[in-house]
DNA sequence: CTACAACATTTGTATGTACAAATATATAAT
DNA sequence: ATTATATATTTGTACATACAAATGTTGTAG
């Protein structure tokens, strides 16, 4: 379907179209992600958190740490974090060397959970990018690289 | 900037790259939006809502027609038309024939700020696209309508 | 040692998103 | 006419996003 048609509006230019099928598809990325996570009670962004924190490979994270690598700006990774520890998905410290910091790891049934995931987000991953060739993948994605910059 | 320097991780496949792009690339979109519309007091699904009433040309909407045109899914349409009807953007009356239904049209003060903010908003989008040639923005849009659907 | 700036996190408020339940109206079936 | 069903909107709750202000901690200048 057209952009024109999804807004019933007459022809836009081609700025404006990228501006707009770059937020339809990142929708229906945000709804497939949210549909898929949501039978295990867990948020995207709750599971984004999870995955950098095995990331971490065993290693303490700060919120800042958290907050600098997350795909979507975070404005409020304490809230965020509350809701995985009452979900004894992570524990938190408070970091010896600094009391400022927080130091926040992922709990043994916080990596089961990410390994049942897995496979899981990777078919979802798959399908969004059903309907186009390998070829066209490759090049999305070296242009949309340009565009962040 | 790689994906993979962004997220502090080692090799991710492609279809993961796409999704990741998408987000970012959408929330790159999202801030330059909401800081240029910030000052104008007006957030983007406000500012969506205006449009879409204008594209009316004098004729009234109803909620569900704004909610189907609206470019992320909006589950709250009526809260929305609250906050513009309170900064006298938009009007509301009950439907004469359908007494279920409900009219919204835009105001005088309504197409006013949008004339103000068309050449601001184009101006945005040209920048978003500001580091790809025409032909890539073109094969883009192309692609991701694809991806669409 | 004290005052002050810098840092890391937390809290508060407004807005937006997702979904379910409630309300109100219109249409159809008996 | 009464009941049931479909339609259109509203309300409630939980979570996410954006930003500003507050809190607590550390490092440093005087």
């Amino acid at each position: 379907m057209k952009i024109e048609e999804v807004l019933k509006t007459d022809h836009l230019n081609d700025s404006k179209k990228l501006v707009l099928n770059i937020m339809l598809c990142a929708g229906k990325a945000t709804t497939m992600m949210n549909d898929t996570l949501k039978p295990y009670d867990i948020s995207i962004q709750q599971f984004n958190v999870l995955r950098i924190l095995r990331g971490q490979k065993g290693k303490p994270a700060n919120l800042s740490t958290i907050q600098e690598r997350m795909v979507n700006k975070m404005s409020n990774t304490t809230r965020l974090v509350d809701k995985l520890i009452k979900k004894n998905l992570v524990d938190r410290y408070i970091c010896e060397e600094n009391r400022r910091k927080i130091e926040i790891i992922i709990t043994k049934e916080g990596l089961q959970l990410l390994e049942k995931l897995d496979p899981i987000v990777d078919r979802l991953e798959n399908d969004f990018s059903g309907h186009i060739t390998k070829e066209e993948l490759i090049i999305l994605n070296e242009i949309l690289e340009k565009v962040r910059n």
